[in-house]
DNA sequence: GACGTTTTTCATCATGTGTTGAATTGTGCT
DNA sequence: AGCACAATTCAACACATGATGAAAAACGTC
């Protein structure tokens, strides 16, 4: 057999292995479809192995989650710059961060169970009126509450369609062409003149 | 005991409380996170019962999407009418369908299970292309690979706002201020100048 | 009223899943 | 060399789920 009990030779680095794996697999198939079993299988690892290092299906989620980026922090610079130009240059820092090959799988299956395994709530609740809502406030001419749903739509509809959905003709696009087309959307929505 | 075997006195249509309560439940928490048994709880039903009337879960789930919308032939005035207000008139029609309460739980089951249960493929390779693309490409001024993906992330990011997350700003937006407001996006992607 | 049909439940099976505890093997320290 | 510790697997449990087949109760028809 040449695989047999106990601890391998060398120094393998097996828990970031794992880590990595279940990373892809909470992207591409969200929380409720991804299997201990399927992530273990896909590091060539026990199941025992994953719930040895990270406890439970939970903690394994929030693990592979972890996304060294504040919101609030990114976009400061975006907000301090003020309002003139201000849809360029938030789309530019948005799609920056997500076209990070780093960071896009976490932020992929951050995204994809938000839409779907009902924590539409924190969504709706927490994330963008707590998190996304004052930042943009200071952005906005005038009647925030119409405003910034507005940018929202337009925001998630490029996330989902680009990195989640991978519609190809945007996946592609290159992100410099994504701004200058889409940044006027936003633009507007932010400060232009609405009904 | 007030509960008992065989059948029930009277003559209620149990059939369509399933199917009803397969409809939200799917609505709600997608594919996967709708169960057998809880869909037959919520009809007051023994699961059987639900294997009795629809056959696997997958029949469930097309017989639960059921929805008598054809996009082509809903979206023919549209076209016909030309590429003049061609971004509003797209907009009025899309939300008078997605507010109609008779189809909306059927078509949010339907957009949610596309975003979350691996079927983005059939977004991708299927709906967009063979059914949107073809009646987007009359309205679209040029280039309509840069044009339509464009209008796309806009209409994806209304639906998934406004219905699946359910922002309740734009949830609770009339829908002419909809119209209003996001049909001069949709028409910019259409015809406007983009670079 | 008898009888076939439809509706409904019960009991049960097979399977996949998250999780746990014990056992085995390598590594590093003294 | 010896020993504590970490890494890794095996075997198994408890549980939820999708599915099935047989039995019971009401209905419709002759």
């Amino acid at each position: 057999m040449t695989v047999s009990r106990g601890r391998r030779p060398g120094a393998p680095d097996t828990r970031a292995e794992v880590l990595t794996a279940a990373r892809t697999s909470f992207a591409e198939k969200g929380f409720r479809g991804t299997t201990i079993r399927a992530v273990a299988s896909a590091a060539g690892v026990d199941p025992a192995l994953v719930h040895h290092y990270f406890g439970t299906k939970d903690d394994l989620f929030v693990a592979a989650l972890q996304i060294p980026v504040d919101p609030r922090e990114i976009l400061a610079p975006v907000v301090a710059a003020g309002p003139d130009g201000a849809g360029e240059r938030l789309l530019r820092t948005l799609l920056s961060v997500w076209d990070d090959p780093e960071l896009q799988p976490g932020l992929v299956a951050l995204a994809r169970s938000l839409v779907s395994d009902d924590s539409a709530s924190l969504v709706r609740d927490g994330f963008i009126p707590v998190v996304i809502g004052p930042v943009l406030a200071s952005l906005v001419r005038d009647r925030p509450e119409v405003r910034i749903p507005l940018v929202a739509s337009q925001i998630i509809g490029l996330v989902v369609a680009r990195y989640v959905v991978a519609l190809p003709p945007l996946a592609l696009m290159p992100a410099e062409d994504v701004v200058a087309r889409v940044g006027p959307t936003i633009q507007r929505y932010l400060t232009g003149d609405l009904p």
